[in-house]
DNA sequence: CTAGATGTTAAGGT
DNA sequence: CACCTTAACATCTA
């Protein structure tokens, strides 16, 4: 589930759900998943207070209490939010569960558990603590120029790099490059400025364009290669089978005639 | 039973 | 230093 337009989704249900009501009860119930609190500080900040507005940088997201700083959230791989009345008995992977006045919770859920919670005094320290680049929906080009600039290596290697833009992850690296046709293992050394500024215009679009189709693959453009992403997997685009390989240790898909050699 | 899965980080090698 | 690969984390599914 979760990369920048998942969480950017989860964002916008918290917001939907979740503000403006007093926390009453804050179970911690899995305290390995915190990170720079104590599940006794992550109560005391929470309980009585409320959350009034949200951030999201990158793959985080941020909710602010009303009586000062940011609850902090990161999903791993499979964490989500759920907002719910009744709760029952069955819910093995809530990790926090929140319990507002009203009578409703918010469970913080995470299967693998390879996410975290924390409280941070602000975004700044959020993003000075983990050293996260600009957020991949914010950044401008000329930043974006600089910072692919200085890198070497792949190009999904630093579309994936957090530290140097944060938000994108394998799913959305993968598509950002179909869409820009260019090959994910493409030296950065050997793209021009038209392919760098394609590469750009993409990385906005495809990531918008998840976001306001709520991150549902059935409601993409049918032009998009998420929905073909495994075995046996064929190309939108071309028809022809995908090419599957690893780069920076990660799973890759693309389309050897979509996306071309730059040798 | 095994391999692999949307993330991140540490450790070792080139 | 900068890059790469691998393993590890905890858990489930194909």
């Amino acid at each position: 589930m979760p990369e920048l337009p998942d969480v950017e989704v989860s964002r916008r249900y918290m917001e939907a759900t979740s503000l403006h009501q007093t926390i009453k009860e804050v179970e911690v119930k899995s305290p390995n998943m915190l990170g720079n609190v104590t599940a006794q500080q992550l109560r005391q900040r929470l309980i009585d207070s409320r959350f009034d507005s949200t951030r999201r940088h990158g793959k985080h997201l941020l909710a602010r209490l009303d009586q000062g700083r940011w609850l902090t959230l990161h999903f791993g791989m499979t964490g989500y939010l759920d907002y719910f009345r009744h709760l029952t008995e069955e819910r093995p992977h809530d990790r926090l569960l929140i319990s507002f006045a009203n009578g409703f919770h918010l469970a913080y859920v995470c299967q693998r558990m390879l996410g975290g919670v924390g409280l941070a005094e602000d975004i700044r320290e959020l993003v000075t603590e983990r050293n996260l680049g600009p957020d991949a929906l914010e950044v401008d080009f000329r930043v974006f120029l600089e910072l692919v600039g200085e890198k070497r290596g792949a190009i999904k290697s630093a579309l994936l790099d957090q530290h140097l833009i944060a938000g994108i992850g394998n799913i959305y690296a993968d598509e950002i490059l179909f869409q820009a046709g260019l090959r994910p293992q493409a030296d950065i050394d050997r793209l021009d400025g038209e392919d760098l500024e394609e590469l750009f215009k993409r990385m906005k679009q495809v990531l918008q364009t998840a976001i306001d189709s709520k991150v549902d693959p059935e409601r993409f453009p049918h032009s998009y290669l998420l929905p073909y992403r495994d075995k046996e997997g064929r190309c939108p685009r071309c028809a022809g089978k995908l090419d599957r390989t690893k780069v920076s240790g990660r799973t890759t898909y693309y389309c050897p005639r979509c996306q071309p050699s730059t040798e």
